[in-house]
RNA sequence: GCCCCCGUGGUCUAUCGGUUAGGACACCACCCUUUCAAGGUGGUAGGACGGGUUCGACUCCCGUCGGGGGUACCA
C-alpha cells in the first residue's frame, strides 16, 4: 500500500520550528518510501484563521525545501484541502452517527456549561460532560429549538471498555473511555470541531500514516472512536515528542525567534535549519551532519524518540556555520546578492568573480549569511567602525611610519596580485627589522577597524588599490586626530 | 484535581540485560598561526531517587519526585 501522509497546519501564525519538524518528519516519510505528502489546511477556527497565515505557512514550508503532491494552491484528487471548503462531507457523516445513534444534539449553553463546570470543581470532582442532553424526548428538543437555541453535536462515548492507540512511537496506550466525556463534533455554528473533522478528512483523503505532535496523543482516543463508530479505516499513529524552551516549557515567543522565515531573515541556511530539526528527535547512529538526500534515504519512524527536546540555538547555530562552509561558494554569492544590494553597496567593481573571492574568504568565519555580510562590511567602499580597542593598541605613533610606508608604497604595487602585495608587507618588514607581525597587525586595523580578519595580503588584494590608499590615509588621519 | 506521555553530562543523543556508558554542541587547555576563524589533540561533566526481578541492570516491573501534554462550541 503507498503511504500518504499529511501536515495539517491551522493557518493562526507562522509556521513555527515545532510545525515545521512535524512537516519535515511527515515530508521525510513520504520521500522515504515514494508516498505522497498532503498539505491540509485547518481553518475551522473563524476567529482566529487567517489568510496571511496560509500564506506564511507556505512561505516556510518553500523555504524549507518541503514540496506538497497535494495542497491549497496544487490541488489534487482529494480536494478541496481547506476544511472549511469540505463542510458537506462532514455533514454526511455527522448524519449518519445522528442517524446510527451515535451522536446527538445539546441544548446545553455555554453558560450552563460553565455554571457546571465550576460546580464540579468547587466539589472537587472532574468535570466531564454528562450527557444531560443524550436522551432528551423529541417534544423538548423540539420545544428549545422553537425557543431559539442552537445546539451542538455531540458523540455517544461509551461509558464503560477502554480504547487502545497504537502508536508507532509509544506503543500501545490506552484510555479509559468513562473518562472521555460527551465531546463537541458539530459546534452551533455548523463548524466542525478539530477531534471530529480531523478523522473525516484523514480518512476521506486516505491518509495511511498520522505522524503529529504529542500534545494530540491524549485526542487520539476520541477520535478512535469516531472511526470505529463511522467503521472507517483507521491510520497508524506516530505520536512525535514536543520541542521545548531552554527552560523546559512549551517553546513560545518568550524563547526568542520560533517562526521559521525569523530563522531566514536571520541568516540561517534551509539547510542547516532541516538538518538540525530533523536531528531533534531522530537519530541515526552518531551521524550528525545530513544533506536532504540523506535524511529521505535514512529517515523511519522507527528511529523517532519519545522524549521531548530543548532546542538549542548553539547547535544550530554550529550547524550553520557546518553548512556555510559545505555549501559552494557561488550558492553562498546568489543567496548573498539581495543582502548586499538591501544595503546598497553593489556596484559595477563587484563582479561575481570578486564576490566569490570575497566569500571565499569568510565562509568559514561567519556562522550566519547576516554575519558574512556584517563581517564583509570593509571590503566595500563604505564607512566603517574602528573598534576603540584596536584603534588604542595599534594606531599609535610607533606605528605612524609603517603605516606611511605602507600608504606610500602599497597602491602602487604592480601588478595588484596576492605575491606583489605580500612582498610589500614583507619586504617592510625585513627593512625594519622587525616580525612580519609587527607591520600586519597595524595595517590589518587600519584597513578594516579590527584586530580580527581574514589573512592580511589576502585582504588587502580583494580590497584593491583605491580603497587601500583611502583606508591608510584615513588611519593617518585618524592617529594625527587623536594626538 | 483527574487522565496520558516522558526522565542517560548544561543541551541533542547512541545503547535495545553483560560496554572502561559512545558521539555531537557548549565550555576549558594545548597545537597550528600575521589576527580571527576553520582544523587537530586532550580535558571537565551523565544513567533523577527508592524498592524489586535477575548470576548480572541505564536497559524489565512498582513507587516517589521532576518535566511536558490533555481535560474548550482552540487546533
Amino acid at each position: 500500500m503507498k503511504i500518504r501522509v499529511r501536515f495539517a497546519p491551522s493557518p493562526t501564525g507562522y509556521l513555527h520550528v515545532g510545525g515545521a519538524r512535524t512537516a519535515l518528519f511527515n515530508w521525510l516519510l513520504a520521500r522515504h518510501s515514494g508516498g505522497t505528502f498532503v498539505l491540509r489546511i485547518e481553518d475551522t477556527d473563524l476567529a482566529r484563521s487567517t489568510e496571511a497565515s496560509v500564506q506564511a505557512i507556505l512561505d516556510g514550508m518553500r523555504w524549507l525545501g518541503l514540496s506538497w503532491d497535494e495542497g491549497p494552491d496544487i490541488g489534487g484528487p482529494y480536494a478541496p484541502y481547506f476544511q472549511m471548503q469540505r463542510l458537506d462531507t462532514y455533514k454526511h457523516y455527522v448524519d449518519r452517527l445522528l442517524n446510527e445513534g451515535h451522536a446527538y444534539h445539546c441544548f446545553c449553553s455555554k453558560e450552563e456549561l460553565d455554571a457546571m463546570r465550576e460546580e464540579a470543581q468547587k466539589k472537587g470532582e472532574a468535570f466531564s460532560y454528562t450527557g444531560r442532553c443524550r436522551n432528551l424526548l423529541p417534544e423538548i428538543a423540539q420545544r428549545l429549538r422553537e425557543e431559539g437555541r442552537q445546539p451542538v453535536i455531540r458523540f455517544k462515548t461509551p461509558t464503560e471498555g477502554e480504547t487502545v492507540v497504537e502508536d508507532l512511537i509509544h506503543g500501545s496506550v490506552s484510555f479509559q473511555n468513562a473518562l472521555l466525556d460527551d465531546f463537541v463534533l458539530v459546534k452551533a455554528d455548523g463548524v466542525p470541531t478539530y477531534n471530529y473533522a480531523v478523522v473525516i478528512d484523514d480518512a476521506t483523503m486516505e491518509i495511511t500514516h498520522v505522524l503529529r505532535g504529542d500534545d494530540h496523543l491524549s485526542n487520539t482516543p476520541k477520535q478512535i472512536l469516531i472511526y470505529q463508530a463511522l467503521g472507517l479505516p483507521m491510520p497508524q499513529f506516530g505520536h512525535i515528542p514536543m520541542i521545548l524552551g531552554q527552560d523546559r516549557a512549551r517553546l513560545s515567543k518568550r524563547h526568542g525567534a520560533t517562526s521559521v522565515m525569523a530563522y531566514e531573515e536571520a541568516g540561517y541556511l534551509p539547510e542547516a535549519m532541516l538538518n538540525y530539526l530533523a536531528k531533534l528527535g531522530w537519530a541515526c547512529g552518531d551521524q550528525e551532519e545530513f544533506t536532504v538526500e540523506e535524511l529521505i534515504e535514512k529517515f523511519t519512524v522507527a528511529g523517532v524518540n519519545n522524549t521531548a527536546a530543548v532546542f538549542d540555538q548553539a547547535k544550530l547555530d554550529w550547524l550553520n556555520g557546518v553548512w556555510m562552509r559545505r555549501l559552494p561558494t557561488s550558492t553562498l554569492v546568489e543567496r548573498l546578492k539581495p543582502r548586499w544590494a538591501a544595503r546598497g553597496w553593489l556596484t559595477e567593481r563587484h563582479t561575481d568573480e570578486w564576490l566569490n573571492a570575497l566569500v571565499e574568504l569568510l565562509k568559514e568565519r561567519a556562522r550566519t549569511l547576516v554575519e558574512l555580510v556584517d563581517y564583509s562590511t570593509f571590503f566595500f567602499d563604505v564607512p566603517i567602525e574602528y573598534k576603540p580597542e584596536a584603534v588604542e593598541k595599534f594606531l599609535v605613533p610607533e606605528n605612524r611610519a609603517i603605516l606611511e610606508a605602507l600608504r606610500d608604497r602599497l597602491p602602487k604595487a604592480e601588478p595588484w596580485d596576492l605575491a606583489t602585495v605580500e612582498g610589500v608587507f614583507r619586504n617592510l618588514a625585513s627593512e625594519l627589522g622587525v616580525k612580519a607581525g609587527a607591520v600586519i597587525q597595524p595595517a590589518r586595523v587600519a584597513l578594516t577597524g579590527s584586530t580580527a580578519s581574514p589573512g592580511m595580503f589576502e585582504t588587502a588584494t580583494l580590497m584593491g588599490p583605491e580603497l587601500v590608499a583611502k583606508r591608510l590615509q584615513g588611519a593617518l588621519e585618524l592617529m594625527a586626530a587623536k594626538v
